[in-house]
DNA sequence: GACTATTTCAAACACTCGTTTAGAGTGAGT
DNA sequence: ACTCACTCTAAACGAGTGTTTGAAATAGTC
């Protein structure tokens, strides 16, 4: 039986090797780091041939950045859509609300899945020795979400200058990551006492310090005013 | 095979070896991480042959523990004085005091020699993927320092529950590490808009965020500081 | 069928890795 | 002198690395 007109059937096939081998990639390298991850590994994974990498991403660092490039774009979008359904809410969010939802949005892809855990790692690992080519991970990732985030303080917030709301940001997110971290550490040793174990509890905790940390830096965030709307910081 | 006589007097040239690896060791371990450095990387730094690794150290793995184990001894003690005198001062501090005491003290060995900074790179790494022995790193490590760290938040800070004590310690150092982490990388990337260059400037925002934080924390908290005892908000 | 291009594979390549080995060098004790 | 214990080194070992190669398999087109 022909089918003349699928090619989709063929390059399903091909693809579906590339799409095997960058899955593996994706998880080993998160996993391992780069260095004690090795091709044979990845290609033992995928159900391939050694030389496939090669074949189809001309070697094992091309392979790498491909991965991560890709990883690195969709959960920033879908990072990006949450950010974007709070600006645009109907009843606006409270401060509170804004918070626990960066929290939720944040935390929530690290740790519902294993592709979660594993892109944090990996995000840890590239803070520490970026591999990326310069400005990707900042440029194309770190970048566009400060800036929607700083744009969803500022309009939730107290007034704060920009500096501030950034610095701010850099506050929760750094919670946030240090948490998380602390959080696998602490079950790798079978230990519940640094970090609850329920995200919810921790989520709770972080809205507390953020909120009030983000007010009192408003409070001395003076001499500026934001033009719009004089904001309470009761709620 | 273990050689149970002291080495008294004729020690020093070995010492020297000794010595000369184990700072290599931890400076390359620490730049570079454990797979991506090489002994012969490590001999070549200290200048002497491939196999005085084995020789004095049984291997490369058990440098990699030796080495790391003495610098968690150093860089723990030197945070424990200085929390200790914190904990003594004759004057005791204001809550703002004690927190920025906290973040200088934290951020002090981590940014004033090259040691400093090694260290960071090692801690982050240790907390991806532990290769320390179980208990190490936590126990030897983390434990004791958020042990007496919680003792000075509960003197100087509001009254809180012990847990949420560890939680805001958990907050306070998360942001500090990220702050570190994104200075690195963003002076590596020749930026300068995540985080001030100059140390001092991040500190002044850390303290806000964070006495404001850990005072929220204290509101939402209640309940606690009847079981304990009678407490003023002093100074 | 034959032809062509693409994809997969086993095998080999050149290289680096951590470790081992056999021996030279050193200094103290008898 | 000699021995003994310790330190250091050049050289080699076996295992593992990323990559290349040449051929076999697989598809689509004539």
């Amino acid at each position: 039986m022909e089918q003349p007109t699928e090619p989709a059937i063929v390059a399903q096939d091909t693809e579906e090797t590339r799409e095997r081998i960058l899955a593996a990639a994706q998880k080993l390298f998160s996993e391992q780091g780069y260095e004690s991850t090795s091709v044979r590994e990845i290609t033992a994974e995928a159900g391939c041939n050694v030389a496939s990498v090669n074949y189809h991403f001309g070697g094992k660092e091309n392979l790498y950045l491909e991965a991560f490039r890709s990883m690195l774009k969709v959960l920033r979008d879908r990072r990006l859509e949450v950010l974007s359904e709070l600006l645009t809410r109907d009843p606006p969010p409270s401060l509170e609300e804004y918070v626990e939802s960066f929290a939720n949005g944040m935390l929530e892809p690290l740790v519902e899945d294993s592709r979660g855990r594993l892109f944090l790692d990996f995000v840890a690992r590239e803070m520490i020795a970026p591999r990326l080519p310069h400005g990707v991970f900042l440029g194309e990732f770190i970048d566009p979400l400060m800036e929607r985030a700083a744009a969803g303080l500022a309009r939730f917030g107290p007034a704060v200058d920009p500096v501030t709301a950034r610095l701010c940001l850099m506050s929760m997110v750094g919670q946030l990551l240090h948490a998380l971290k602390a959080h696998h550490l602490q079950a790798d040793h079978g230990r519940s006492d640094l970090v609850p174990t329920r995200l919810a509890d921790y989520v709770a905790h972080f809205v507390r310090f953020s909120v009030g940390g983000i007010q009192a830096c408003a409070l001395e965030s003076s001499g500026f005013e934001r033009e719009t709307e004089a904001r309470e910081v009761v709620r």
